[in-house]
Parts: structure tokens; sequence; C-alpha cells
DNA sequence: GACGATTAATCAATCGTTTGATTAAATATT
DNA sequence: AATATTTAATCAAACGATTGATTAATCGTC
């Protein structure tokens, strides 16, 4: 099922002189994010245990030792995709919705802090929908959150819980309530539930 | 770590002369049902793919071969585990709410309705939270509603849809909606989306 | 020519499966 | 009833395939 992108690739590099010229996205120098977005993609569709360095490897066009080479492995390269998940969900989060999270920051009025609160979950449902590999984005999440471990700790640490707090302020804000109170943390982690669970249960 | 089962199950057969009794709940002549048991805890925590049929060979305290034998293979006894799963779950709904949800079944009062209906979201929580592998089989569905194929289909038809069916008849007469309206359906399916996020989310 | 990037070839380990033999119970035959 | 035959259940051993990882050589660039 990938033999068609191996060789593709592999012809590119072996008979043509452009090594440096991106031509089809992936392989062509860029090795190493070719390596990552190939892997992002078989990690979140497979998982991690029943995805092959080889077919990362025939995915991205490269050979297979340069997995080790660049991440030291194949658990390497799955720290590395979900590191990458992060810096990418993060990015979005603090441009969307952090400024207003902060505790010096000045907090908008009621109206104001709802079309906030709406323009940033229209933010992250876009991207989730939109980016060509959310999907495996979200199952590589998904599978993750199945089996909670370190990338569980950054990602929540690091997107989920500066948003949880943030979207928490806007809410108080939006309603009039205290942002500490406990009515409030559980209206807006179940706000994020409703999301998730329409997410996931998108085949049902 | 299953060495002590294996043994003492073997010893007794061989050794001893009574081959019947049932000592250590695993082994002992339920083989069958000892791999299933223990494929269902391995398949639920790691997943398909990262489960050696050795290992829960190990577990049950059986030989390898059995698994080929009794199931035809690691995918069959796999098949047999969500069998097993969907089997369950489809005997607790059906004694908890489906006699309310049929044409036929006479609706109760709304009061009744409303009581019906706790009773039997409590029935299910209490499988998923009191049952000894029930971490296992909450991530084993999980993981198949992942990767949605023939398994989520069954577990769909048999239990998921004739409750969620019957829930919206419930909860349509106890507000006084119409049970095929589309705010029930979706007020049915949020309330289901409540429970399993929280469940999901129970590491968070 | 030195050096980083890339490759083919190879390694030991583990995987799922198959095999052939052994045991005990059930069934048939005498 | 005693004996022979068949069947079901279980086991240890081995198989070929595939896995992740490593090595040494090659390629391309500065």
């Amino acid at each position: 099922m990938a033999k068609a992108a191996k060789s593709s690739g592999r012809k590119e590099r072996a008979e043509g002189k452009t090594p440096e010229t991106p031509e089809s996205a992936e392989a062509s120098g860029g090795s190493r994010e070719a390596l990552i977005h190939a892997a992002t993609l078989r990690f979140g569709e497979a998982g991690y245990a029943a995805t092959s360095i080889r077919a990362i490897a025939a995915d991205a066009g490269v050979n297979l030792s340069l997995i080790s080479y660049y991440f030291g492995g194949k658990q390497g390269l799955y720290e590395a995709c979900a590191r990458d998940i992060v810096d990418r969900l993060s990015a979005i989060a603090g441009r969307a919705i952090l400024p207003f999270g902060g505790e010096a920051a000045e907090l908008p009025s009621p109206g104001m802090s709802l079309a906030v609160l709406e323009r940033a979950i229209s933010a992250m449902v876009d991207f989730l929908v939109r980016d060509e590999a959310s999907q495996a984005v979200t199952r590589f999440i998904m599978r993750e959150l199945g089996n909670p471990g370190l990338v569980v700790d950054i990602l929540y640490e690091d997107v989920m819980q500066p948003v949880h707090t943030a979207a928490c302020r806007l809410w108080a804000a939006a309603t009039g309530g205290e942002s500490d109170s406990a009515a409030v943390k559980l209206a807006v982690f179940s706000l994020i539930g409703q999301v998730v669970y329409f997410r996931i249960a998108r085949p049902v």
C-alpha cells in the first residue's frame, strides 16, 4: 500500500539531480520533516506498535536508518511527533485565547468575552477539521489520552491547562460568575467535552 | 509474571488426579474462557498490535497453541473478545432499558420514565466502574471507536442503537416532547456524550 | 579532503503460526 | 466387562517472516 509513494520518492532522488529542491512536499532534502510528517500520519492511523519504521521511511521516501540518525530510534521519532503536535496546537491556542487568560490581562466586556471564546473555539475546530493530517492528529492525541504518559502531561501543561484557565476567566466574565468557582470550571470542562465527544463520535 | 498460574495449573493435571477442580479461577479446564478473559485485559490495556499472544497465553496459564486451536489465531481471539463484550453490554442494556423502548411497550408516566432512565444509566455506570476488567473493556471499546470496523457496527446495532432509541422515547415521555424530534435526539446524544467523556477524561 | 547526510547490508530478537507428539476422555467393538 | 478406536485438549519445539537497531560504506557539499 505504500510502495507507490516509496518508489516515486526514491526515484526522484536516485535519478534526478535536484537534491535540494522540494517538489513533492516530502523527501528531497527535508528528510527530518518528511519523517515527522509521515510518522504522524502512520502513528495516528494505526498506533505506535502497529506502525513499522519501514513503512514510515517508505512513506517519507527516505532510508530506514535516518530514523535512528535523526531521532535515535522509533521512540524518539514518536516523541518528536508528539512535540510537533503540541507545538502546533499551542501556537493556535496561544494566538486565539491566551492573551486574555493572564492575570495582568484586562478583561473584556461580557459581550466581548463571549465573542472571543467563540472565535477561539472556532479556530480550534477549524484546525481539527481542515488540517490535512487532522484526522491522524486527533487519533494520535486520543490514543495518548487512552494511555496517559509523558506526552499527555506535556500536552496538558502546555495546551489544555492554559486554555482551560483562560476559558474559565472568559466564561466567568461573560456570565458574571467567579472564575475559580467549581461551577464555572465544570461548565468549561463540559463545554470542551462536548466538542471533543462530537469529534470522537463522528463515525457513529 | 504468569508462571505461577501456569505451573500450578499444569501440575494439577499432570500430577494430581483432580482434573476438573477449578482452583485459581483460570486454567484448570476453562482454557477458552481464561484466554478470552486474559486477552480482553491485554488487548484493552495495550491494544491489538502491542499485545503478543504469548503474553496472553501466559496470563491465562495455557499453552500458546490453544489460541489457534480455539479461535484460529490472534485475530479470531480478538473478535471473540469483542463478541463477548458486546454480549455482556447487550445483556445489561437489555434488562435495564430496552423493555421500555419498543413500539408496543406502554410508556410509563413522565415521572416513572425519568426514574427508569436514571436506573438504566446507573446500571451502565455500575458495570463500567465496578466490573473488574471494566477499565480494559472501556479502553477496548474506545480503541475500536478510533478505528471503526466490523466490531463497531455490531456494537452499534446491538447495543447503542436500541439504547439510544429507547432512551429517546423515555426522554420524550419525561419532558413531553416528540420522541423522534431532532432536539430530543441531540439531547440524548449529548447526555451519553457527557457520561462517556467523563469516563475518558478521568486521567485528566 | 573533511564532514554531514544518506544508503545497503546485516544483526539479534520477537512475532504469529504450524507441526508432531502426548494425554485423557468418549465411543465403538468384541 | 474388557478392549480397541476415535476424538478433544494440551504441550514443547520449531518455522519463516518481520521487527527495531546497528554498521560500514557511499554520496554530495563546502
